[in-house]
DNA sequence: TGTACATCAGTGAACGCGCGTTCACTGATGTAC
DNA sequence: TGTACATCAGTGAACGCGCGTTCACTGATGTAC
């Protein structure tokens, strides 16, 4: 490494500190103030500085709200797929328990990135490209989950299903089905779309407040802990595997 | 009803629907750019109106923004009633399949609208007390349907839980179960809970994007309707009951 | 029925505010010889 | 190592804008006698 690199990597460190530093003060007017109300001039004047200046690092407000939501996405992602990564393998219903948690756990954390992420969209912005890498991180975790699950030694789970899936229906879940891979079958892939839509329908409940004289707050993660194992039981996982 | 009374009740009409106008332009308003950018002087310029002028009707922004959060929940609690009415008492099925198609279709047809009672909260908006009323009334059939499958003339469901409920789960629930009434046990409080929950997730995953490349868009209300069922049939309702 | 008065819807100017974004600039830091 | 030049972070004034809300007002409509 050059001097020349060298003392170019200090100039780039610096930037990289800065975006940082205006995305955290961005963070922090997010949680105080909803989406709505993120203004470049605020970012700025929490962090001392010309209004002017932020722009040096995003080009508009746009650009810094998409650095927002891509950085949410990934940090979930990453609480996340850490936290699986602490089950065994072969324990399903443990995976399952750990990425339900997390999500919990994250969500109830970083209220107003979830918000920002899996809320009611802004209208008017739409998500460029850069966001669905990011945004799959979770999903993929359930996807392999689902498809563990089918291919496993002890054979696919049988459900409980009266009548198959109707041709309309399969066809429906398709896209789905392609992202899990070819062991997935249409009765699971509407099984795991149901999880996956109980999941952040659960989370979305209970961080927007919904649950507000349904469930006692003090008694929430252990009525959550037992519709996971619930849904779990219901996916084929087994049943008495515990976070 | 004397000449005089006719008269102010001319006022008053005229009055009502002005008001009823003003709620109208702001609904567009919202659906146009969210709640975050539904202005007075907007509402106000659309009607061709002075701003000043929709202050003789609404206090300010937050009493406009409870008008509309309280004539979403009554108009989506009406639409649902009317559904769930059109089935037989006896079809315990049918008439949860109504619910939720129902819920459904109305918040397909006013995105806008159920992003207001369904979304992300507003940071520093709180919803005053005349709100809990109106938002109540899809969670009373919900309710009620769950109280008659369990008191059904054929009894209650059996549930092919492994295990009961444990007691901390059992505790967080003591609030929903007081709602439903004397029927409801843990189990089916829980049960209850997630089918709610599920369909919320459901509708608003569709609603807000999430579904793009999982579902077809032409196959959703199939996949929709299938997954209905699954829940109905796990929770014990009569598996072949219809829309 | 006719008239004097009260009520009330709607006006338009004004208040003070915060916003996104641009632009010419200054001064520090890095680069090339 | 020393110097001339280029790069780039950050400044501060300015642009044009829309916002919520107030206030003194006008004129139409309703009320009381």
């Amino acid at each position: 490494m050059t001097t020349t690199s060298r003392a170019q990597g200090v100039r780039q460190q610096a930037r990289a500190q800065m975006r940082t530093e205006i995305l955290d003060a961005a963070r922090e007017q997010l949680a105080a103030q909803g989406v709505g109300s993120l203004s470049v001039r605020a970012v700025a004047r929490e962090l001392g500085m010309a209004s002017s200046a932020v722009y040096r690092y995003f080009e508009n407000r746009d650009v810094l709200l998409t650095a927002l939501i891509v950085d949410a996405y990934d940090a979930l992602g990453e609480t996340v797929e850490r936290a699986e990564a602490t089950a065994a393998r072969d324990d399903l219903g443990g995976r399952w328990g750990r990425i339900a948690h997390s999500v919990r756990s994250w969500a109830l954390e970083n209220p107003s990135l979830y918000a920002l992420v899996y809320g009611s969209p802004v209208p008017g912005y739409v998500a460029p490209p850069d966001t669905v890498g990011p945004a799959t991180r979770v999903t993929r975790l359930l996807s392999d989950l689902l498809h563990d699950t089918l291919t496993a030694p002890c054979g696919p789970p049988t459900f409980d299903a009266l009548s198959p899936l109707e041709p309309p229906a399969a066809e429906g879940v398709a896209p789905l089905l392609a992202y899990v891979g070819p062991s997935a079958t249409p009765e699971s892939g509407v099984r795991g779309l149901m999880a996956w839509t109980w999941l952040f329908g659960a989370v979305s409940f209970e961080v927007f407040g919904q649950l507000t004289d349904t469930v006692l707050p003090q008694r929430r993660e252990d009525v959550f802990d037992a519709e996971v194992q619930r849904v779990g039981q219901w996916l084929g996982l087994h049943p008495d595997a515990r976070l």
